[in-house]
DNA sequence: GCACTGATAAACACCT
DNA sequence: AAGGTGTTTATCAGTG
């Protein structure tokens, strides 16, 4: 079993910061134990868990990476979704090297390394989910309907969701520049509506919102060269959302920075983080504005709209001015030249398609340089991973539910923080023990 | 408090 | 006529 590493600053939040020089899936008997610890050591850890736990999770031999990496992925977050949550396993795009969202079970890997679970409403604007699914189109258009099907097939979490997400789609594919209707070819006959594609003049804004719409709490992380827990601790802030959600659902979220293993691929870059295998448990419900005010202070928050902002400006403005990101981007922004007379031509693309997924073949092409990620200094918000509700995700969720007080929340927020003290008293003592050696504290405990 | 952004709802016209 | 598609407007929540 490797050393558990784990943050000395309880404000730091809550989690179970795992570290190993081995294989990053090293850290499924790590975790295991330091849950199982946690809660037997812990009584006031706030987890809606049956005990004893079944844990150890499941675990991966680091020779078997290659087949067992994603089963390993699918059966851990499974194990946790089983205790009521949405498990989501923050991991790393083997594609595009940078952290993404793994809701498992789902098999299909997105772009970012997203695996999105049916209960876990999908890290991704609808621009961006419409980016993607349009990019994932051979010809590089969509049909409405098909739109609706490439999210149903890749985002599990609509197929129950409120049928609103249409119309937002629809709404989105009219009112963003960044999509354009393609004039329909009277002789395919493709039913009702038009194809839509993507308007290369804003394609590096929806780009740029892409990569930055699942990524939210390395940023910082990866600006910094040291390896060190210390550095991790200094700037990591594992999420906490309170006991409310934890009362509700129980659910728990790991994040697995560089090197993790996934969509059966293993991660070639260990450079930055070799060591540091942090798993965070996380509240995926509900949280209260005062929440996240308290949580503000250790967790970093962000902006996955950085791109979009002045589209969407323009479009809910329904101003005339281009995104001013076309000139500030990365380098990836292509010249004029690099895109086809027509913007919707798909030999326009110079994607070599490797009948893989969409990743492979846009992000590859979309970000050759993962080390960009290092300048973004902000960070993905709550919004955009929160689902709205326990159970009823996205509709009408501003008449369902009376604000809470702010004594409510006040009194949320402090319980969050009395539990996450709880939670560090707990995980300092498995790694106090665990650096000092697991088994004789073991015994000694349970004599 | 304000501006911005994204999501959602709804109304409506048009198309198949 | 029914249902899907596309457009537009309004509103709200979250955030900086």
């Amino acid at each position: 079993m490797g050393p558990v590493m784990l943050p000395s600053k309880k404000a730091e939040g809550s989690g179970v910061t795992v570290a190993s020089r081995q294989s990053p899936l090293y850290l499924a008997g790590s975790l295991g134990e330091a849950l199982q610890e946690a809660v037997v050591l812990e009584p006031r850890l706030p987890l809606s868990l049956p005990l004893p736990l079944p844990l150890p999770l499941p675990a991966v031999r680091p020779e078997d990476e290659e087949l067992t990496s994603l089963s390993w992925l699918h059966e851990t977050a499974d194990l946790l979704n089983s205790f009521g949550g949405d498990a989501v396993l923050r991991s790393v795009s083997p594609i595009t090297q940078e952290p993404g969202w793994h809701t498992p079970p789902s098999p299909v890997p997105l772009g970012h390394g997203v695996y999105c679970g049916p209960n876990a409403k999908p890290p991704y604007s609808f621009s961006c989910l419409i980016f993607m699914a349009i990019e994932d189109a051979p010809s590089k258009r969509l049909a409405v309907k098909d739109i609706y099907g490439w999210i149903l097939e890749h985002f599990p979490y609509f197929a129950n969701a409120p049928t609103g997400w249409k119309n937002s789609v629809r709404h989105n594919l009219s009112l963003n520049k960044c999509f354009k209707k393609v004039d329909k070819d009277r002789t395919q006959n493709i039913g009702k509506g038009s194809l839509w594609c993507i308007d290369p003049e804003y394609r590096q804004n929806l780009i740029q919102a892409l990569k930055k719409t699942p990524f939210h709490a390395y940023s910082q992380v990866l600006t910094m060269p040291s390896t060190s827990p210390e550095a991790f601790q200094s700037i990591s802030s594992p999420l906490w959302s309170g006991n409310t959600f934890f009362q509700k659902n129980g659910g728990l979220l790991l994040q697995v920075p560089q090197g993790v293993i996934c969509n059966g691929a293993q991660m070639v870059s260990q450079g930055l983080f070799p060591d540091i295998r942090p798993l965070v448990i996380k509240t995926i419900g509900s949280r209260t504005t005062t929440d996240r005010s308290v949580l503000d202070n250790y967790h970093m928050t962000g902006d996955s709209n950085i791109s979009v902002n002045n589209k969407h400006k323009q479009d809910q403005n329904y101003s005339n001015a281009k995104s001013s990101l076309l000139h500030s981007g990365p380098s990836t922004s292509p010249s004029p030249g690099d895109e086809s007379s027509n913007p919707c031509d798909s030999t326009s693309s110079n994607i070599e398609d490797d009948g893989g997924d969409w990743p492979r073949k846009v992000v590859t092409e979309l970000l050759p340089d993962a080390t960009h990620l290092a300048q973004h200094k902000k960070q993905l918000h709550w919004t955009k991973a929160k689902p709205r509700g326990d159970t009823l995700p996205l509709k009408k969720r501003r008449t369902e539910k009376p604000p809470e007080s702010d004594d409510e929340e006040m009194k949320e927020a402090a319980g969050s923080l009395l539990h996450l003290a709880g939670v560090w008293a707990c995980l300092n003592n498995i790694t106090n023990r665990t650096a000092k050696g697991q088994k004789e504290q073991k015994e000694s405990l349970k004599n």
